[in-house]
DNA sequence: AACGATACGGAGCACTGTTCCGCTTTGTCA
DNA sequence: TGACAAAGCGGAACAGTGCTCCGTATCGTT
């Protein structure tokens, strides 16, 4: 076994995550790599040395993204004050998680069955997640309960699509609409 | 109405719409600027002049491409040996063109309705010249007669995805191993 | 032939990706 | 603890690209 990494790197490591992710959502995955490495207060040369190709960095927020996407579900849950409201504060992170998943498809030219993988990765993870906020607000009587996490996570992910530069189209508009449009109508 | 354009201004734009597409199945459609200005003999002002974006010579030097492959069938036809080998230099031209086709959808960012509708032009227009190819070799014996214009456009569009930069996927080999199928078995 | 109007070419600027190497920090071992 | 490799860091420097701008050349008209 070769020596552990060294704490700086592994802490760099980490706030290059952080700092990618908040640039991808910013200025879209195609930002240039100065911006990223000014984001996180390092040289570029670290971002070369931990993430070699930009596609290994959009790999690598990308899984640090559902696992932060993830881990988030339960903690709204208890820190909201309804279900209701950690539902869009937790759809609120995955819209800027959709970013990256949607920079992934051009980030990995050609390579179809890496990008499944991950895809596949990101729906066994999120698919729980976002079935239980949406369990526990159909049960606070808040939303409807006919609405699964998989044509949920689709719908939003489809709104999301092609809004690059387009001041007419605001994707957030209209997925705060059909959240709307998701609360039980009394 | 005012003027009509100078000559030399026509004949630099019909020199560039040749020279991009040279330069875009050779190098892409992100190939740089310069090295279509290159290929036309031109300088960057006149490219920039006559196509203000890349988009704008994108669908310029594919509508071009659609037109001169749909003018070239009947002249294959007649000037070819047999219509089977006609088939074979269209399919050509074609996968050339698709070269364009598929940038098209890269350089046309969020725009789908433009999209959509070149497209449809697309079809419209290559459909039936295609159609007009598999008859002639059908008819002379030469390939089965139940291959329809639209699946086999369609099948060589997508054995032409993706095959950017990775030279163990030879797209035209296996379009070749295709109509050596298409080819009526004696 | 002369003279606007139109179009051309490409130098120059701004911005980006990527490399490379002198300097700093870390972890280890006496 | 102090010293010293090794690991890691920063950012200057280089190369390639998009796009603009304006002096110059060409065209069409009178």
């Amino acid at each position: 076994m070769p020596p552990r990494k060294r704490a700086d790197a592994v802490r760099n490591e980490q706030t290059l995550l952080a700092a990618a992710a908040e640039v991808f959502v910013r200025s879209g995955v195609d930002a240039p790599i100065r911006e990223i490495a000014a984001e996180a207060g390092v040289g570029m040369g670290t971002i070369y040395r931990h993430f070699p190709t930009r596609s290994d960095l959009v790999v690598a927020v990308y899984r640090h993204q559902v696992e932060a996407c993830a881990e988030a579900g339960p903690v709204l849950l208890s820190t909201e004050d309804s279900p209701a409201a950690a539902l869009r504060k937790w759809i609120d992170l995955f819209v800027d998680f959709l970013v990256t998943k949607h920079g992934l498809a051009g980030a990995m030219q050609s390579d179809s069955s890496g990008f499944a993988s991950l895809h596949a990765y990101f729906l066994d993870r999120l698919g729980p997640v976002c079935g239980s906020l949406l369990d526990a607000a159909a049960a606070a009587g808040e939303i409807r309960a006919d609405v699964r996490p998989f044509e949920l996570m689709r719908g939003i992910g489809n709104l999301c699509i092609g809004r690059d530069d387009d001041p007419r189209y605001d994707a957030r508009r209209l997925i705060s609409l059909l959240l709307d449009g998701l609360a039980r109508q009394q």
